[in-house]
DNA sequence: CAGTGGTCTAGACCACACA
DNA sequence: GTGTGGTCTAGACCACTGC
């Protein structure tokens, strides 16, 4: 009655975790098995069984049927970023969120696009440039490219008002995504929307989504140098 | 006996999602409590709650006591990287791993760093530089301070056949990180090692670790523009 | 083949948040 | 107060995989 009420799996797992960092089980050691931590916890086994395959999935224990539970020789831990709206993401911050459309226009895919999202030939695709800003200074430089054979409203879609991913978030039914973060110089475009100079080191992210296997939108993101993207584990 | 045998959560989950994708449920949307759900899915409120309880950690779902399960607003989605050692992510490519220690000096922490990383007045810190080659290629410019205070052994280790990460998931026990992503601009040093030009710009990440509350290590990774973190969901 | 994790079940009680 | 999700339990069967 001194101690904790009941065993859960959060004290479970707390309890496993500090044996990780006092070396009781060191990397490469082999865990007893459930059911003989669920009797030493006094709990059941599925509480045990939570407790491990979290931290399995967070990528300190591995886990092999018959051969049993094993610390992690290299810890390959898992980062997570919370992807949000921008629009959050600034009003979050405490400013004010700004947008303004850059250009817009519907084209014949370029060639490189039609490799990078393996498009048909003959494909259209609306071409969205636009900034963010966060208060009065630039934040974000969005382009864009969507592939009207997907999403055929966008012919008569202005992004004047509102930035082409809330309305994709809004419009298109959700989708599968590859994300990557990268380094780039700033080019024209760039220099001039973002304020920096020209081949100034950039921040840059690119999203592409895809809808039922088919490619919906490529969207490359520039920041200023300095634009952290950050978590904690 | 002419569908699937039984109902696993994962089918449960697969199925929700194909709701979500196909608009039965659109954003703000309120699901039927897993009770009712559990009924018509024909299992348990138990799969049910898992297969709700992940699509939640996802960030496609909301759920609050009382109030139900929401589909989300805007998908607050998030993008899981993986930090394996340098060492596999470099073998897992095909190439040999290369390391060779650039400097390596016991001194009192710079401002800068007692200041980042919380340190006191009078702290030493080894200052560790090294390079982390995929072949024959510079893949790595590495810049790590550690806290002899935490980590006494430092004075007596040499980092010239081990690179001190490898040696720090080894020697210190498990701790708390907190990692980030930014663009920085080739210093001298960089563009020497990573045989970019100077001012070029550079992809970098940057990573904090803590033991029990104490600072550990701060460690900035430099690659050459262009290297990707990269991730699916 | 046998041992371990993976998952499902039915039922129970609890904790929170809204009215 | 009362409804919803959050979690625990005890037991069961399954599926992989190392021997």
């Amino acid at each position: 009655m001194s101690e904790a009420n009941k065993t859960g799996f959060r004290d479970v797992k707390e309890e496993i975790l500090e044996r990780l960092r006092d070396r009781t089980w060191g990397p490469g050691d082999l865990l007893p098995r459930e059911i003989a931590l669920a009797e030493e916890f006094g709990c059941a086994r599925t509480t045990v069984n939570r407790a491990l395959r979290e931290l399995s999935d967070e990528g300190l224990l591995e886990r092999k049927r018959k051969a049993g539970t094993r610390v992690r020789m290299s810890p390959l831990r898992s980062a997570r970023f919370e992807i949000p709206l921008i629009r959050d993401e600034i009003e979050a911050s405490g400013s004010v969120y700004r947008y303004r459309l850059v250009s817009q226009q519907i084209m014949q895919a370029p060639d490189w696009l039609c490799a990078r999202l393996d498009l048909g030939d003959n494909a259209q695709v609306a071409h969205v440039r636009c900034m963010h800003f966060s208060g009065s200074a630039p934040y974000q430089f969005e382009d864009r490219w969507i592939n009207c054979g997907i999403v055929p409203e966008i012919g008569s879609t202005t992004f004047e008002q509102e930035s082409p991913n809330e309305w994709l978030v809004r419009e298109v039914p959700f989708s599968n995504a590859e994300i990557s973060f990268f380094a780039a110089a700033a080019d024209t475009a760039m220099s001039e929307f973002l304020q920096v100079q020209n081949g100034e080191a950039i921040f840059a992210s690119e999203r592409a989504t895809w809808r039922e296997g088919n490619p919906v939108t490529l969207a490359r993101m520039y920041f200023q140098r300095g634009h952290r993207m950050t978590t904690y584990y």
